[in-house]
DNA sequence: AGAGTGATTTGATTTAAATCAAAAACGACA
DNA sequence: TGTCGTTTTTGATTTAAATCAAATCACTCT
């Protein structure tokens, strides 16, 4: 576990190997917020900067490797090379984007057409993340991912 | 007009009146990608942080009247006193609990929650947008979003 | 007031997705 | 290798939403 629920997170984390995911519980329903995967980072970022509880988990899905840095050492790095005040921005920037991305994709997607788009992103996602999760993250049942999987297989 | 589709965000706005909205253009069609409203900040966050051109346009709802910041003057203002860092950084907030909000909408809530629920953030929303931009905005049609307000009013 | 325009509502139908239920596939483990 | 538990697939049915089409409403302009 990276990081429980209601905890301050203190760490980021770079993904040497594995796949992690972001829970968050809503009405007693496990949801998932996002994914990382080996070569990411892995972070609840408002968390972290702000110093406030997160209102998700980070758990890992396979077992994993990651790097991890504390707060308190990027402040120091940070002081020492802009370098690190840039991976902040980054950060950020990537995450912002993501979510905006996501919201479009809600906005004018269909279920399948998002399911096809996050594979192109993520080739690696089918065989490495339990349909659960991804059925979560994508805002459908189990079912019908796993019937969009289907069709998708016959075509081939 | 605000800012034109493909500009660099170049002022925030505080809107004094009036409702403006982010209009971004996918595939032929117009999506609205968020709203603001009398005594909420308006501005094309990213294009005016980063200097980059921004994917949205801002247009006017209705008739509106603004204080509008350039970048210039908002970069000076923060050398002279830190409210105006702290400004920024809650803007930044705000827009990122938003997004992560809405992303969650979609994931958990039906089309009728949705409407609900952005209803109770804004209750004057219904009287000042257009049904379509609405409609748009929590990625549903036209008539589902109709049919949720009559059967609303049926039951008052 | 009446014509014309655009926005919204309503209706009928089709399509997509959720739900409920059961079967099949897969892995871990004795 | 066979059994248990979990995950995924498949099937049948119901429900929700999209689509297509038309009617109504609201507004402006003359």
């Amino acid at each position: 576990v990276l990081l429980e629920r209601g905890q301050v997170s203190d760490h980021i984390y770079f993904l040497l190997d594995g796949v992690v995911r972001a829970s968050c519980e809503v009405e007693g329903k496990d949801v998932t917020r996002w994914f990382s995967f080996k070569g990411d980072f892995a972070s609840a970022y408002f968390s972290f900067v702000y110093r406030q509880p997160s209102e998700d988990a980070i758990l890992p899905i396979t077992d994993t490797k990651v790097l991890s840095l504390s707060y308190s050492a990027l402040q120091d790095l940070s002081k020492q090379d802009t370098i690190w005040i840039d991976l902040n921005r980054h950060l950020l920037e990537f995450y912002y984007t993501t979510l905006q991305a996501r919201v479009m994709a809600f906005q004018t997607q269909s279920t399948a057409e998002r399911y096809h788009s996050l594979l192109q992103e993520h080739p690696y996602i089918e065989e490495k993340v339990p349909l659960g999760y991804l059925a979560s993250y994508l805002g459908m049942s189990q079912e019908t991912l796993s019937r969009i999987r289907a069709k998708r297989a016959k075509k081939k």
